[in-house]
DNA sequence: TATAATTCCTACAAAATCAATAGTAATTAT
DNA sequence: ATAATTACTATTGATTTTGTAGGAATTATA
């Protein structure tokens, strides 16, 4: 029950062009910089993203990548699930083979892999990157107003 | 988020011994073909879960597999923690380095993986393996009844 | 127009993990 | 004694993960 560092480094990268939306492109450079990813890793991670429309490019100088959707259209499962593939914890559950089952065994596990898969979904399918930026910038909030005080 | 072979394996020669606790002892090869789990595999799962204190054996002739502790006793859970690793989806959600928060995108997604964590956990941790043989023993008692009726 | 900064593309590779196989030793009921 | 069983250790092939390398294409700007 993992997530890659592929994942991981998609989210990241896509957060932080979240909290760029409509404001500027970022790049490559800055992408892996700011959350600490290999550079040419990073590269193909964004290559990904962008052939699953979730990011667009501006080359040249001056170019970088930003979000091709609007962040509140984005969910993390949306990412997830193209990233990492589906997230059923077992191939059975995603099947629709319910003609006859012959193995009870079997078939008391699908069930819980089924509960399972819904209780990742409902975390991960309800939150947009909109709402990431959100809590981000709270954080920063506080963050701020903690220093101030001091 | 996958489980592997190797878990399948282990859960369900689990059931199986479960729906023969305090009955009888059960062979490698018993589990093995119920469950279509290669031999050979199968005898190194088994050995995992006896250093894992949820089966015991008895060797030579007549001998076999049965589980250690009362079915009521052990969940889902216990099993894949032993046998796949934590269920965390990402390593730093265990970790209690709390100090400081410097990285606020890595910290809200955190938060997710927490929730993630605290979703499957819901599932399988209280699930446990009497409830499951219950659960069988009712399919098998549907099929039954569905085949009577014909 | 030359240059530097950038994305784009493809191939390669080391390391880790997974899923299984092989062979032999130890135990035990009959 | 024998046959059926578990116990143990080593090896292997395949796949996935996590990168690295190098150059091609594009574009702003000096």
């Amino acid at each position: 029950m993992k997530i890659t560092y592929k994942g991981d480094y998609a989210l990241k990268a896509l957060l932080e062009l979240a909290l760029n939306y409509n404001k500027k492109v970022v790049s490559i450079h800055e992408l892996a910089s700011k959350g600490d990813i290999p550079y040419k890793f990073l590269e193909q991670v964004l290559l990904a993203l962008k052939k699953g429309g979730f990011v667009d490019s501006k080359r040249g100088v001056n170019g970088g990548y930003f979000m091709a959707k609007p962040p509140d259209t984005v969910t993390i499962g949306d990412v997830i699930r193209f990233i990492e593939g589906p997230i059923e914890p077992i191939t059975c559950v995603g099947k629709n083979n319910y003609e006859e089952c012959k193995d009870f065994v079997t078939c008391v596990f699908r069930d819980i892999w089924g509960q399972v898969y819904n209780a990742i979904s409902l975390v991960i399918d309800t939150v947009t990157f909109a709402e990431l930026s959100r809590r981000v910038q709270g954080k920063m909030k506080e963050k701020e107003s903690y220093t101030y005080n001091i």
